[in-house]
DNA sequence: ACTATATTTCGGTATTTGGCAAAATAGCGA
DNA sequence: TCGCTATTTTGCCAAATACCGAAATATAGT
């Protein structure tokens, strides 16, 4: 949970996680919404990795990013319940078009 | 909401965001907690005061810091809104005894 | 005015972080 | 094997962070 909030911490990894909402892309793609260099996005990318935010697949040349949300959810979740908010989960509506779920 | 998460970022901060949740406390009182110094743990007030996550109000020599949790609420219902997180308000139980807002 | 208490501000250090360019790695097709 | 593409790793730097002890500030009591 702790290396979830330090990742969370960075906008524009909160902002490749939004991204990977609406689907899963190679990290080619994912940089191409950013003005940042290539080396950059990548540690921000192990950074997700290693908080179990995302996970990678290999595909030939390119690695896919997958948005792990479960993992989001509980820890927003965990927090929520250790400060005593009261949030419910409200059923995972989800994507824009195509529907799909792991 | 980005010095939310930031400030979410640490975890002493989110330790003393949850020891004020049970009830407000004074500055002194809550580095009783922690094993760090006071210029420490002030430095970490600040930045959840910048955060907007806590308020502190002077009484005497003394500083009580009571949590603001709408806004720790507001923060959580936007990022999980965001990623697509079904989160809903289940109302905010609250305190152990006093009961009050603001 | 002086003293004691509570807290912050001030300097300083060590570590982490976010950024980049250049080099290394890995897979693919010729 | 060579070259091309996609991505990560390495090496570097500047800025931010977390920590501390000492000094400054503010308030209350005497």
């Amino acid at each position: 949970m702790n290396l979830v909030f330090k990742a969370l911490a960075d906008p524009t990894r909160r902002r490749i996680l939004e991204l990977l909402r609406e689907r899963e892309m190679t990290a080619g793609e994912l940089a191409e919404h950013f003005s940042l260099a290539k080396p950059t996005l990548s540690g921000h990318f192990a950074v997700l990795r290693e908080a179990d935010l995302v996970e990678a697949e290999k595909h030939g040349t390119s690695i896919t990013y997958r948005l792990k949300l479960s993992v989001l959810e509980e820890a927003l979740l965990a927090l929520a319940g250790v400060m005593g908010i009261g949030l419910a989960e409200k059923g995972t509506d989800g994507k824009k078009g195509k529907g799909h779920a792991t």
